[in-house]
DNA sequence: CTGTTAGCGCTTTCAC
DNA sequence: GTGAAAGCGCTAACAG
């Protein structure tokens, strides 16, 4: 015995693929057939239009929420970032949205703050949110685990940081190459004494570089000063206190500085500012990443490019291979010298 | 007649609420109530704590996209940009990001790249993943009527550009009293002579902060001279171009400039170091936003602070606010000047 | 305190 | 070419 209709409970916010279907008078299966361009030929043309002309009409909304639910898929990357401050993930995010929002995807963002418990909720939850795949910005050593163990659950791409010791799929960035080119660049210029501002040990991307540059100085008769311990993280501040520390020593200061970063460069250069020492006419300075605003610098920066645009939109072209079952190709982008007014010939009285 | 049950069609990919019932020999709901923090105390609390032995033990993760679909939320909130690679917009992500995750919520992002159809186009698929409320940082003045339509769907908020003659909530920053800084620091300095360079008129703030100025320079006896046109867009190489053009006038030249943001000031400057004009000695520069390197250029960039990280996690507590659906206070951050190095008095000579 | 039932909106066999 | 029926995993009435 048929009563009239209830109000469905909750408020009624959207059109349905039923409500389409009453109206034209066909079976809502017949409706989700018509609107999805991949079954679309499997409904007469006549049909078709008509329903599409109703959908149209009312304004209809595929609910991706329950679409995701029967499918499967959600249409959505996370992406986590240690530390979204910092100027240098920005591009990544670019690049990284730029490659999927073509294909209806998006990211979700996270931000560990560069802490591991943290870090492990974001994942737990991502996977709860079932994203169709991660980019990670944020690995530390210590995390190594967590994101294997989530690795193993949906597809995962390292970007910006590599992982130690991990067979993770990655957009691979040559870190060491790059730490060579900056030693490379100082000992053309005839710098002989230098010294490196070093980023955090735990982030793969400073201890490659160190090696890279130390390899370079030292097989080309350089002497590298030893550094006043590491900054904790790869910030602007930490990178004075190091410049600092370094010239407190009260030993002969380097000619040459290689900062892990462009952050770091920065501070480095306030620190030598304050005591007095010039940029490039003491000391020529290298930093890293060739952030968007430090060739306007006076003097302008030299640096290492690190492509980050380009790593977020591999990233996403990675991933969207992974999700498409393809082989994984690593992406591989290399750094590359960028020489402005930061570094300057050693002269007879430097 | 029961047969051997047949794997079921899409591949198990997780523990379901389920499986814990008939692990721990409840109904499914029970699990339900007892995993829910806003439920549990229903439960008797050995089967609740019974229940979330087994829970662990399996190694249970919730599904979102079931749970959105019963629920009607899904814990995301969309955050709309015109430009990524604008580095003031990655503060508000961040301010933003911080506010609302700890709600358990998270951004999804999208990049209109300044195109009306791909902005409407986003706002579509937005509501189409359901999103529970969107900040917006990406209108232009062609854009008011698909976000206020939108905005009828889900709570909406505008944040970092505001909307000329709308009523949707927002929030605020007094871009005409950050001309109007502008303009007095200038006159405190004694300039007479000065000009703006536009940002584009369809983003209100641009309009907001050259009128302050205007007013100002005008009521202060200052003498504005007419600008070359105004920017397509707000970048540095728009401010360049800007500033040739108004070099090429031939004109005697301002003795104080006021870019409408940080990015065009940097391109000023190139275009005055072109030209053998130098900053301050011959002109003073003033930008707007304190983007993060400006304070670190040589000589540093005097500018108005644009609170941009208050701003995001500004704009996210407003949602938070909308969603509980509370009164919405408007939130109201006002500029500052910060004056560096980029402005001086002017001397006699000047 | 717990089980039953229904259903969120959609896709997807399986029939006809 | 279209309809029927089932079900993705969860929450939320309503009983008892």
């Amino acid at each position: 015995m048929a009563e009239e209709t209830t109000r469905p409970p909750a408020a009624r916010v959207g059109i349905t693929l039923l409500d389409i279907a009453k109206e034209a008078g066909v079976h809502p299966s017949t409706v989700s057939r018509a609107l999805d361009p991949s079954q679309a030929h499997r409904v007469r043309e006549a049909t078709r239009t008509q329903i599409r002309g109703v959908a149209d009409r009312l304004g209809y909304r595929p609910h991706l929420v329950a679409r995701g639910l029967q499918t499967g898929r959600t249409a959505t990357i996370a992406f986590v970032a240690a530390d979204l401050s910092n100027p240098f993930v920005t591009p990544i995010i670019h690049g990284l949205t730029g490659a999927i929002q073509n294909d209806g995807m998006m990211p979700v963002i996270a931000e560990t703050q560069d802490d591991h418990d943290t870090f492990a909720a974001i994942l737990d939850h991502m996977l709860s949110r079932r994203v169709d795949g991660m980019v990670v910005a944020a690995a530390r050593l210590g995390d190594r685990e967590i994101l294997e163990s989530a690795a193993r659950i949906v597809p995962l791409v390292l970007a910006g940081r590599p992982l130690e010791g991990s067979s993770l799929p990655q957009v691979v960035h040559d870190d060491r190459l790059g730490g060579e080119l900056a030693a490379a660049h100082l000992a053309s210029l005839g710098h002989r004494r230098v010294a490196q501002l070093h980023g955090p040990a735990d982030v793969a991307n400073f201890p490659r570089r160190a090696a890279g540059f130390s390899q370079h100085a030292s097989g080309n008769g350089m002497v590298e000063i030893a550094s006043p311990g590491m900054a904790n993280n790869p910030t602007a501040a930490e990178g004075e206190r190091l410049m600092e520390d370094l010239l407190a020593t009260g030993m002969e200061p380097p000619t040459g500085v290689f900062a892990h970063n462009d952050l770091m460069a920065l501070g480095a250069r306030s620190a030598l500012g304050a005591r007095g020492v010039r940029v490039p006419d003491d000391v020529s300075l290298v930093g890293y990443n060739n952030l968007p605003l430090v060739g306007r610098l006076t003097p302008p920066l030299t640096t290492i490019l690190y492509p980050s645009l380009e790593v977020g939109r591999a990233a996403g072209e990675l991933i969207i291979e992974l999700l498409g079952g393809e082989m994984v190709k690593t992406h591989d982008l290399e750094p590359e010298l960028i020489a402005r007014g930061s570094t300057r010939p050693l002269t007879a009285d430097g």
